[in-house]
DNA sequence: ACCGCCGGGTGCC
DNA sequence: ACCGCCGGGTGCC
């Protein structure tokens, strides 16, 4: 750049100097994506293509940003700039500035963009030799009630939109009379696909993952389980993923240039590799153990992760932060209770003697890269960390045990030593809660050698980023890491550079506008991996979070990923989808319980059958069933009629609570359940601001106590840390800030548009356990439903005494009324529920999986208590005592036991009271089933909104 | 830019 | 000479 225009352009050079200076890609992904964190980033999927028009990129030959015939270019408004304000930049697919719109378009466009009228999209389709100008194509898209606008606005300025043709196409070839300028090869045209076969085609997305996949990796000497056929597997190919050499998906080598396919994007620099990718599971393959089996086999190039091992032990030592007592304690007792080495050398004495024992005598004469000859010799041999690690157990000479110690310790002093490189050597595992003693058990359970597992959690938890990098694996919540990165000035995961990244249950990260997704996406790492047995929850917008983790350029950037991939795929575009299933396809390994290798099921598993057993109330309980339902309906229909169903959700629900309860047992209602009283009673006759709040606390809790699923409207999941707004709307304390932070003074409720404020958020006090229970022991009555499980529980002990049984039930008070019975009838049983620490849970599974005689034959289970990765393999009965509003969730629940380890034919009966509300819900669940299998996704507010009121109508049937 | 536009030089053909 | 025409300088926003 000559100095004369340097001084002259100087304002603005020098801010683009700043935005894209530093680095040489991804800069402009930044901005891009900040502009998109803005509200205005909507459902894209209700936008039509108003039609095209050719501009042209002027003042080329100030920036250095190249762009290629039929290359996607972005254009972004900068409104700063100082000749025009009007000003729209062009930047090609790695952000490197190539031009500006000339200013004439630009203002109609500034116009357009600023008021969020459309999408403008720009594709460079053909090349003129010109140095100083080239003409683009532009797009826009937009909400069909802005295209008058649009049109009007261009046409003020003299531009007249051209009808867009063959819309959809992501590398957008527009008007029909550019397609000869269309050189890169596309076969098919775009023929827009029904709503079937889209469903079909996104079922096939993983069809097929499976070829070439199937050759199998033995797992490092460290760990002790037996990988199975499949499992092995899916090592080798995480293991070739994270060596791997290749180009990301649709990226080829041209010459000496490497080219997008998709976006005609070509660089001087191979692309960044994306080491790592999606393992996509289904849930009970193993997905942990594989986890851990990489950790431990592919440290470096294949080689497995140097352990240090001065002293005998030889086992997964697992620390947290010192003592504490703030719910969860997570590990730490297996450090109180189980002191290093003491427990598990003889697991790891059979393992190596059931291995190979040549170990020490080619670790020995081996020498330096000597080429594997068989599995683990190699391994050992080139690296003396290793060797001193199992040489504990294995009496390797002293000498060889003191310099391994001696290197332990030097490492130590640098950051992340590693024992062999300086480069990373932590990995870092996030998970939901839930699964974090899952986890801890796993290593527990299949390592026998000295890991490093560190539980980064709870209150006092080492916040010090370079003890964090010298673990070998640092396990922690996504909870703990959002929190963490709201905190800007000590953020040590965001600090350490991570060997390798591990998202467990990724799905749970899909709202880009959350802040775990932020945090997440902040993460540095050299691998990244994805564990998920349902990688799209939703819609296809899900999968972007995980291709930007994953940092697959572009489509990291939301631009390029909707461009490309997610809107060609919505409008039924078959390259779209081609393209989709080649990205997935390259990154994916997904396998469920019934796919086939070589014609044989991957896993075999015993039979599971599900029993619906109607119940039908006692007289009274009937009555009293119906003059509660009586009462609610009038209420809602009153809502109806007034038409304040959302603005009175929380009472409706409330209600819906209660009618449940009823059905279960009558107790459930508390000391006001059996009178009108019980009804909520409404705003209105509240005055205080004290009374308001306590009014909000008791909603809040009747709502959530029984442990109703209710999804947050914000982010879509499961509550987490619920509050509640004056508004009586809840959501996750944490979405709900973001959303007042973010819109100010003017905060507005997303579902009723009340004004609110952080302060006034009430939060959930939790679960108390009800105190008059244990008072009411002895008259503690029965009820239908209770004895429908009692008569099949009895029946089970007389038939096989060994049969283990999960009692299910979303309401945790009911879990608590059956103990009575179950003590009564000297049932020896444990209980599991949310309000547990990790400490007595961990007790409680250990207690119900062991197969003693004596040991507890029956696990109250509470519905949402323990995640995913909860193994009770033990039980092989399910009682499900209560329908929950998520079919998923008593799926996912019958999953805990009917799992790889599961040994007899599982038999689930689920209980619905006859004629009830129970029964409306069942319906309500089948209905969603099908809407799941149909539609994929594409709910947007409303629609979501207007179905919950469907839902209402349903139940309370209006 | 093999353009458009601006402004200075110039002035029959 | 308050025009036309010529040719050099110049050029994104």
């Amino acid at each position: 750049m000559p100095s004369s225009r340097r001084r002259r352009f100087g304002d603005s050079e020098l801010r683009f100097a700043d935005v894209f200076g530093t680095e040489s890609s991804g800069s402009l992904s930044q901005v891009l994506r900040r502009a998109e964190e803005e509200p205005v980033d909507e459902d894209q999927e209700e936008y039509v293509l108003f039609g095209t028009l050719q501009g042209s990129v002027v003042g080329l030959r100030y920036y250095t940003g190249v762009v290629n015939k039929g290359e996607m270019v972005s254009l972004v408004r900068e409104p700063h700039n100082p000749y025009d304000r009007n000003a729209v930049m062009v930047a090609n697919v790695y952000g490197s500035q190539v031009g500006h719109i000339r200013r004439q378009l630009a203002a109609p466009m500034a116009y357009i963009m600023d008021n969020n009228l459309a999408k403008v999209e720009g594709v460079v389709v053909y090349r003129t030799n010109n140095q100083f100008t080239m003409p683009v194509h532009l797009s826009f898209w937009g909400k069909e009630e802005n295209r008058l606008a649009i049109v009007n606005e261009l046409s003020s300025h003299g531009f007249k939109l051209a009808l867009g043709s063959k819309g959809g196409q992501g590398t957008s070839r527009g008007g029909a009379t550019l397609e000869r300028f269309w050189t890169v090869s596309r076969r098919t045209t775009a023929v827009p696909l029904t709503p079937e076969q889209l469903k079909n085609a996104f079922d096939k997305l993983f069809d097929d993952l499976m070829e070439d996949k199937t050759r199998e990796m033995e797992a490092a000497e460290a760990v002790c389980t037996a990988l199975l056929p499949h499992q092995k597997q899916a090592l080798a190919w995480m293991a070739l993923r994270e060596n791997s050499d290749e180009l990301p998906p649709f990226w080829e080598q041209q010459n000496n240039l490497y080219f997008n396919v998709l976006t005609s994007f070509a660089v001087k620099e191979r692309p960044d590799k994306v080491l790592g990718g999606i393992l996509a599971d289904d849930m009970g393959l193993g997905k942990t153990l594989t986890t851990i089996a990489l950790i431990l086999t592919n440290f470096h190039n294949g080689k497995p992760l140097p352990l240090q091992g001065c002293a005998g032990s030889a086992k997964t030592k697992v620390s947290s932060e010192p003592a504490k007592t703030d719910g969860l304690r997570s590990g730490s007792h297996f450090a109180e209770e189980k002191p290093q080495g003491a427990a598990s050398s003889s697991q790891c004495k059979r393992h190596l003697d059931a291995s190979n024992v040549i170990v020490i005598s080619d670790s020995e004469d081996a020498g330096e890269g000597v080429a594997p000859k068989k599995k683990g010799s190699a391994m050992l041999s080139e690296d003396s960390d290793f060797a001193a690690a199992l040489g504990g157990v294995l009496q390797v000479p002293s000498s060889q045990k003191k310099k391994a110690c001696k290197k332990r310790e030097d490492c130590d002093e640098m950051q992340g030593g590693t024992g062999t490189s300086a480069g990373p050597r932590a990995t870092l595992i996030v998970c939901p809660l839930s699964v974090l003693s899952n986890w801890l058990d796993q290593f527990e359970q299949h390592v026998c050698a000295d890991v490093n597992v560190h539980v980064y959690y709870g209150s006092n938890r080492i916040r010090n980023p370079r003890f964090l990098a010298k673990q070998d694996v640092v396990l922690t919540t996504y909870n703990i890491l959002s929190t963490d990165y709201t905190d800007k000035r000590c953020r040590p995961l965001q600090e350490v550079s991570w060997l390798r990244v591990v998202l467990d249950e990724g799905h749970v990260v899909r709202n880009p506008a959350a802040l775990q997704s932020k945090a997440v996406l902040g993460l540095r790492a050299e691998r990244r991996w994805v564990l998920s047995g349902t990688p799209i929850q939703n819609s296809l917008k899900d999968l972007w979070m995980l291709i930007s983790f994953l940092r697959l350029k572009p489509f990291d950037t939301r631009e390029w990923w909707n461009r490309v991939i997610q809107r060609p795929v919505t409008l039924g575009d078959e390259t779209g989808l081609q393209n989709l299933q080649t990205l997935v396809k390259g990154i994916t390994l997904r396998r469920t319980k019934s796919s086939r290798v070589g014609g044989r099921l991957l896993v075999e598993l015993p039979q599971k059958q599900v029993f619906v057993e109607h119940i039908t109330l006692t007289k009274d309980e009937r009555q009293q069933y119906k003059k509660l339902k009586k009462d609610s309906r009038a209420i809602v229909k009153r809502y109806f009629r007034e038409g304040t169903v959302m603005t009175n959700y929380a009472d409706i629900l409330a209600m819906l609570v209660r009618l449940r309860q009823l059905c279960c047992h009558p107790q459930l209602l508390g000391s006001s359940g059996t009178s009108d009283a019980g009804l909520v009673g409404t705003t209105e006759n509240v005055s205080t601001p004290d009374e308001l709040r306590q009014h909000l606390v008791e909603k809040i809790t009747l709502v959530l106590s029984s442990g109703s699923d209710e999804e947050c409207p914000v982010c879509l999941e499961s509550l987490r840390q619920p509050v509640m707004t004056h508004c009586a709307h809840v959501y996750c304390k944490p979405c709900i800030c973001e959303v007042i932070r973010s819109e100010k003074e003017n905060a507005k409720c997303p579902l009723c548009r009340a004004q609110i404020n952080i302060s006034e958020l009430v939060e959930y006090p939790g679960e108390q356990e009800n105190l008059d229970m244990s008072q009411d022991k002895d008259k503690c009555l029965s009820s239908s439903k209770v004895d429908a499980l009692m008569i099949h529980l009895l029946q089970l002990r007389t038939q096989d005494p060994s049969i283990k049984s999960l009692v299910v039930s979303q309401f945790t008070k009911f879990l608590s009324l059956l103990e009575v019975p179950l003590r009564e009838h000297g049932f020896n049983f444990t209980r599991l529920d949310g309000s547990m620490s990790q400490k007595s849970r961990v007790e409680a599974i250990q207690a119900f999986q062991d197969s003693a005689q004596g040991s507890p034959s029956v696990m109250l289970l509470s519905l949402k208590a323990g995640g995913v990765g909860l193994n009770l393999t033990a039980a092989s009965r399910v009682f499900l005592m209560d329908p929950a509003w998520n079919p998923a969730a008593e799926d996912q629940c019958i999953d805990r036991c009917h799992r790889l380890g599961q040994q007899s034919d599982v038999m689930v009966t689920k209980f619905i009271v006859k004629d009830s509300i129970e029964e409306n819900m069942v319906k309500i669940q089948r209905k969603k089933q099908e809407l799941v299998k149909k539609a994929f996704g594409a709910k947007n507010a409303e629609e979501r909104k207007q179905s919950r009121i469907q839902d209402i109508r349903a139940l309370m049937e209006l």
